[in-house]
RNA sequence: GGUGGGGUGGCCGAGUGGUGAGGCAGCGGCCUGCAAAGCCGUCUACGCGGGUUCGAAUCCCGUCUCCACCUCCA
């Protein structure tokens, strides 16, 4: 069956069509590494990280490129007490860290702008030549695109250039028309001299556009599959990219997806709102592989509400996110301890909502009818049926990247983890032994003194497990 | 003013014409020494007003309302 996904330009969802036979091509929006990664970075990588894994699975080869603006105004504002350059390789480890931490991919390739100038450069004067862009008349080294000479312009966003709101604070300085765009910015007198270079229209650095035009085409080709990046870039990056492109006379992206934007109780996440959330709080509030499912289980396109519970994170959203993926987990430990799990194929439903536009609310909820149906089998003595309900779970769970047991998920066995396990143990046979001889005071006594210490113990029916609540 | 996306049950979140996905929470039951977990059952829906249709959350008209983006130096 054929994947089928949203294309932001026709609004529509279509066929995906690749343009070689078994392999995708994939370039998808990094961050401006000016500060620390927040749950919409984190949300907007997972996003294009399940589309990856999904296509792999359906057997395409798919080269995955998602940049790293490493130059750009903030950039240079935010460098107070160190250069430009250290924040910005301090702040993509910020960025690479959040990434694994919730189990994304490393992409096929990690393009950061300022290794690609050139390539800009190559660009920038083919539009110059084609007459698309123009250096600034005020004399200064900016280059401008011309957006009135590209009458497709505003195609993305189905917006004309007339109906546009005048930028009333923009400084038109060289620029023909206020709504011209640049693609080489020149070097201010108060900026460091290292964060320019030279071009043939003078001393500067890129503009933000241009380095994602130059560098999928550098890593991907002239026309690539998919660019992805999230709702916000619509307009006017991406809008400017896929002009600046097709008037260079590139193919470009086939397709344009959006993935949507996270809130915070109902509200945009913002700086001026003080509601941001960052990735490193997330991931400390609970397990980073809830984080990934409470992330997953919504449609890629919606809009995502992080509900706090009085601003605790732990609360919330992602406490309902931690009950339902601990029941997928708890299915999952139960059906090992009966047996071995199969290699299982995911179920038909569980593909036919993948490939719908990567429909994963209805994939999940096939993950969770199947979980209820593996412990309605073990409950009902039937093993076997558990245990192949539970290897198709697990086959889900694989495609989604939240597979419980993947190394990826792994802290690393620590000596405190080795030393509970045998206190655990021991008391756990103190308690057996007290419920056999039935002193079920002793018994309890046991239990309570372990929940006390944050361990929850569940009594089976032939085995007692516990884990920390 | 322009462009686009929403308003579904206590909460989250799917669903574009036909016996009300899924999750969280609640209630009842089974199981259990008691629990927990699990299973079974169960209560709350489609912003509002019209219309089309045998039948509408789903199509049409109107209306209210929320949100995002509208050029980088915000």
């Amino acid at each position: 069956m054929t994947v089928r996904i949203h294309d932001s330009r026709q609004q529509a969802v279509v066929d995906l069509r690749p343009l070689r036979d078994g392999e995708v091509s994939m370039y998808v929006c990094g961050p401006t590494v000016q500060s620390s990664p927040h749950v919409g970075h984190v949300r907007s990588a997972v996003a294009y990280d399940v589309w990856r894994r999904w296509l792999e699975h359906r057997g395409h080869r798919v080269t995955f490129v998602r940049n790293v603006t490493d130059i750009d105004d903030k950039v240079l504002v935010n460098a107070v007490d160190e250069p430009w350059w250290a924040l910005a390789y301090r702040v993509e480890q910020e960025f690479a860290a959040a990434y694994r931490a919730v189990g994304v991919l490393a992409p096929t390739y990690e393009p950061r702008a300022t290794a690609s100038v050139p390539e800009m450069h190559a660009l920038i004067a083919l539009l110059v030549e084609r007459g698309h862009a123009y250096p600034a008349l005020d004399g200064s080294a900016d280059v401008y695109f011309d957006v009135r000479s590209w009458e497709r312009y505003g195609a993305l966003t189905r917006q004309s250039i007339d109906a546009m709101e005048p930028a009333a604070d923009a400084d038109p300085r060289g620029k023909r028309d206020p709504r011209d765009f640049a693609l080489w910015k020149a070097r201010k007198d108060d900026e460091p001299a290292d964060a320019s270079w030279d071009s043939p229209w003078g001393q500067g650095r890129p503009g933000w556009h241009i380095e994602c035009s130059a560098m999928a085409r550098r890593y991907l080709g002239d026309a690539f599959d998919i660019h992805g990046g999230g709702l916000d870039l619509r307009f006017p990056h991406h809008e400017n990219e896929l002009a600046q492109s097709s008037a260079a006379g590139l193919g470009f992206a086939s397709v344009w997806s959006h993935n949507g934007l996270v809130h915070v109780d109902g509200e945009k996440m913002s700086k001026s709102l003080g509601n941001s959330i960052l990735a490193a709080d997330l991931v400390a509030a609970v397990r980073p592989i809830v984080v990934r499912y409470f992330l997953v289980a919504p449609h890629y396109r919606s809009t995502i509400d992080l509900r706090t519970d009085a601003g605790s994170l732990a609360g919330g959203s992602l406490a309902e996110a931690e009950a339902a993926f601990g029941r997928i987990e708890g299915m999952l430990e139960r059906a090992a301890r009966a047996g071995a799990l199969p290699d299982a194929a995911v179920p038909d439903a569980f593909a036919a909502a993948m490939d719908d536009d990567l429909s994963t609310p209805q994939a999940v909820a096939v993950l969770h009818d199947t979980t209820r149906a593996a412990n309605a089998a073990l409950d009902a003595g039937d093993t076997a049926a558990g245990l192949a309900r539970a290897g198709e779970a697990l086959a889900m769970l694989r495609v989604l990247g939240l597979d419980p047991h993947d190394a990826m998920w792994q802290s690393g066995a620590s000596a405190e983890a080795a030393a509970l396990d045998s206190l655990v143990a021991s008391l756990l046979a103190e308690r057996r032994e007290a419920r056999a001889a039935r002193d079920f005071a002793a018994s309890d006594r046991i239990r309570d003194a372990l929940a006390a210490a944050g361990i929850l113990v569940e009594d089976g029916k032939d085995t007692t497990t516990w884990s920390i609540a």
